[in-house]
DNA sequence: CGACATTGTTGACCTCGACAACAAACCGCG
DNA sequence: CGCGGTTTGTTGTCGAGGTCAACAATGTCG
């Protein structure tokens, strides 16, 4: 509702009456007067964003993950999914419940997490022998061969970072990450 | 709708008819016999993912993220409003693409965010005197208020992280991800 | 002027985190 | 034993965000 046209002057073309998902024209509103401008194409300033390390960890978490999907993108498995793969495929047998805990992941969004690799027969949910609320999960045959693919591709990434980051910032970060 | 019962055993309390939005039980496929378990409360191993840096730092990142809206809780004001925020007060007059591009957000997203933004009185958008199309963005006396209250709320939430992380470790994160 | 690029905008879809509610199963205790 | 309390897996619903596509209004350039 927001939005009014700026100064709607030209009608409207006509030329196609809008193609399937047609789209109104808009509309903003705007309050005052045409008055500032910025022309000049000068380097944006950060502001107090450069003394913020969760802005400069945010933009390197992204920037990381689109070259991990990248890299997987042949097999299809997403950052979440693979480290629920390797979870899974180091501690046969662990529950949703630990899974979830250990990702960070909620336990709700693990079990949705958990259909889809079902279905893509990946992974497999057992009884547990002990507890009849729990399910022993392991990874299917399928699993572990995708798992194996995945591994290489997702070493190809992090090989991959070593270069863009600077070996030596590359590990440090991991040194000083893991210890936190 | 996958999920069938483990061993439908115990039939339906009817207690309360379910109250509100009531839920089905459920229902697993669960395939194999009851074999495997764990029972034991060891440390779970995480594989590969100690060699992944972006684990470490999609972990870290979501950890700064959640301290920070806590700390900002108190006038509601998000990582992305926050940087939103810093971005036009420190340049005054830009454009929302200029804006999206800076902080690696859709210029889609953008025009929402900036609607809501309009709507709470803090950013307003000008027409550019130069170019009919821009909208030229800037803070409101509110906006600056505001942003000059999230800036030092931001302070703390920044300086919380020094002890948590360890002085020298945060300064090194810091300059090493500055300069990527 | 007419082709082409840019800017702001909307719509639709999808992923993900956060909550709430619930059934089944387990645990402990009088 | 039975009953309250807890845990585990599950579904539903919201809301924030990312991604894509389509458009209208403008600008630009040959």
């Amino acid at each position: 509702m927001p939005a009014v046209k700026r100064a709607p002057k030209r009608a409207r073309p006509a030329g196609k009456p809008a193609k399937n998902p047609a789209k109104r024209p808009a509309a903003l509103p705007l309050r005052k007067r045409p008055l500032p401008t910025r022309v000049s194409p000068v380097a944006i300033d950060l502001g107090v964003l450069n003394d913020h390390l969760g802005y400069f960890v945010r933009r390197i978490q992204v920037w990381i993950f689109q070259d991990f999907i990248r890299h997987l993108s042949p097999i299809d498995i997403s950052p979440a999914q693979f480290s629920v793969l390797v979870i899974i495929g180091a501690n046969e047998g662990l529950s949703q419940s630990e899974l979830a805990a250990t990702l960070g992941i909620e336990r709700a969004r693990m079990v949705r997490m958990l259909h889809l690799l079902d279905r893509r027969g990946l992974t497999e949910r057992l009884p547990s022998s002990a507890d009849g609320r729990r399910h022993a999960l392991r990874l299917t045959r399928a699993g572990q061969a995708q798992l194996k693919q995945a591994k290489a591709l997702a070493a190809q990434h992090e090989a991959s970072l070593l270069p863009k980051l600077g070996p030596e910032r590359y590990r440090m970060m991991l040194e000083a990450l893991r210890e936190i």
